[in-house]
DNA sequence: GGCGCGCATGTCCTATCTGACATATAATAC
DNA sequence: GTATTATATGTCAGATAGGACATGCGCGCC
């Protein structure tokens, strides 16, 4: 199975087993989809907290209210460049970013 | 801002060097670019310290060594995602990247 | 000199991503 | 009720990134 499906398949909630993950394939993977979660939950946070629709944000960003949903869902579809673009266009830093990525997994206020 | 970029708004209409500098977009450009610089060159250290030729990373990657240069050299054919990828490779961690994406820039040795 | 190795660069062809659009759902206001 | 507003989901043509391959460059070695 090569990467590019496996990480379809992992976004998607899917548990890819197999041979390779004793390459370290697994590990891998992982982090990357980490990551790409990381920044999406940050992305709506930003947004919602700036008051912008995703719409607006759309509008910055020269793209489409359905692929903000789709960012924000962690849609395997959305590149990290995308994601990134998005979330730096809601006046986020390198730093911040960087916080994002140590943060201990948090939970959604209720 | 990098060319297709530029191509892109303007194919779209905008005036490219002006007003949308006052967007936040130019900002939001440098965050990302600057964000890929990071992690390339962070890249090239770890495979470096690892002892690992562009070759050998392609193949744990299923990719191909050019494609390996390319992410090295800061391509803009290379995403984000595939520099990630590649990074996490090496064994890298989510908070290797955050640190890398905090480091002041860092002199190379002579 | 030639040979091999590691890296860089450019060009294919194909796979994947993107913006746009349509449409659906949910919540609120009237 | 229905109108409006924000978000979600699916599809598609066209744009862009992917691996593979060829080729060039520098360097150490014999």
């Amino acid at each position: 199975m090569d990467a590019r499906k496996r990480k379809r398949l992992e976004a998607a909630g899917w548990q890819v087993g197999s041979a390779t993950d004793f390459l370290g394939l697994s590990t891998e993977e992982a982090a990357l989809v980490e990551t790409r979660l990381a920044v999406s939950g940050a992305l709506r946070m930003r947004r919602e907290e700036s008051g912008l629709t995703q719409g607006a944000l759309a509008k910055k960003l020269h793209s489409s209210q359905s692929r903000v949903a789709k960012m924000e869902a962690g849609d395997p579809s959305v590149s990290l460049d995308l994601l990134l673009r998005a979330y730096f266009a809601t006046g986020a830093t390198k730093r911040d970013l960087a916080k994002v990525l140590t943060a201990r997994r948090r939970r959604v206020a209720v």
